[in-house]
DNA sequence: TGGTCAACGCTAACATATTAACTAAACAGC
DNA sequence: GCTGTTTAGTTAATATGTTAGCGTTGACCA
């Protein structure tokens, strides 16, 4: 049998949390959680999302996000409105201050991002990036 | 700026997700939790470990991986007992009983593994292996 | 038109992640 | 022997992960 260190999912555990040690100390100034910081950068792409869309793209499960979603509404992070068509739908986008805050972090993190890559080489990134997208094809 | 699916950790996150999925139907089933597996894993293969061994072959920290042992046992699958060089040291194993259970669920585990390894190829994985254990040397 | 069903977001219940702080035991130096 | 420090494990508090189930809304069809 495989050893136990040889554990794919434990690979990948692991290997993640080396590479959230180069940001986290940043996030943690804020103070901002790695899954809220998610949340905040996906709607500075997408501009207003839907509850289900900002799940899937953040992977994030629906429970979990409604509770990130009233904390960061709490802190004055994001807004949220109700679809004029589909009064099912929440639409969530970022507030001004939320998106003064992205711009003062978001070049610090490119910058410890540039750190990363420089240790383990732009090339090799490629390839992960090339490896993990088939790994998310998978059916079980 | 990268754009957003490209973040590494929300990579690794996805992958990780994908290749958890083959596995998970089956742990449901016993039940046990993926960390509670993972700790029954590492016990069978090191036989008794410290909590603080434990915790750090199971990346897990040691405040969850102190209610984990707690479920684990009251299962009746672990048992502990204390140093006794070192009253500080808590040592815990697997019982006759986890044992069996192991022997009856790993087959199957290996199977969706193998599942799994014929879909992306053992070479990729070996790739992957490597690619992995060199993130998880990186020095923030 | 009314009934059925599916979709969306949410709550509930439990397990785990994360940081800080606490307790008890061992250890260091004096 | 005493004291300050370190270490292992735990508790506490908050945030998130995970599954099941609920309430509302909308789509669909008899």
């Amino acid at each position: 049998m495989r050893k136990f260190e040889d554990s794919i999912p434990l690979q990948l555990l692991k290997a993640r949390e080396a590479t959230m040690s180069f940001f986290r100390p940043i996030l943690q100034e804020i103070p901002l959680t790695e899954q809220q910081w998610r949340v905040i950068r996906a709607l500075n792409e997408y501009k207003e999302l839907e509850s289900k869309q900002l799940a899937e793209r953040c992977c994030i499960l629906s429970p979990s996000l409604t509770g990130i979603i009233n904390r960061l509404e709490q802190q004055g992070y994001i807004q949220r409105r109700k679809s004029t068509e589909d009064q099912r739908r929440v639409l969530i986008s970022l507030t001004d201050q939320a998106k003064d805050m992205f711009e003062e972090v978001s070049p610090r993190l490119e910058a410890r991002y540039k750190a990363m890559a420089d240790q383990i080489s732009e090339d090799k990134l490629e390839q992960l990036n090339t490896l993990l997208s088939e790994l998310c094809k998978l059916k079980p």
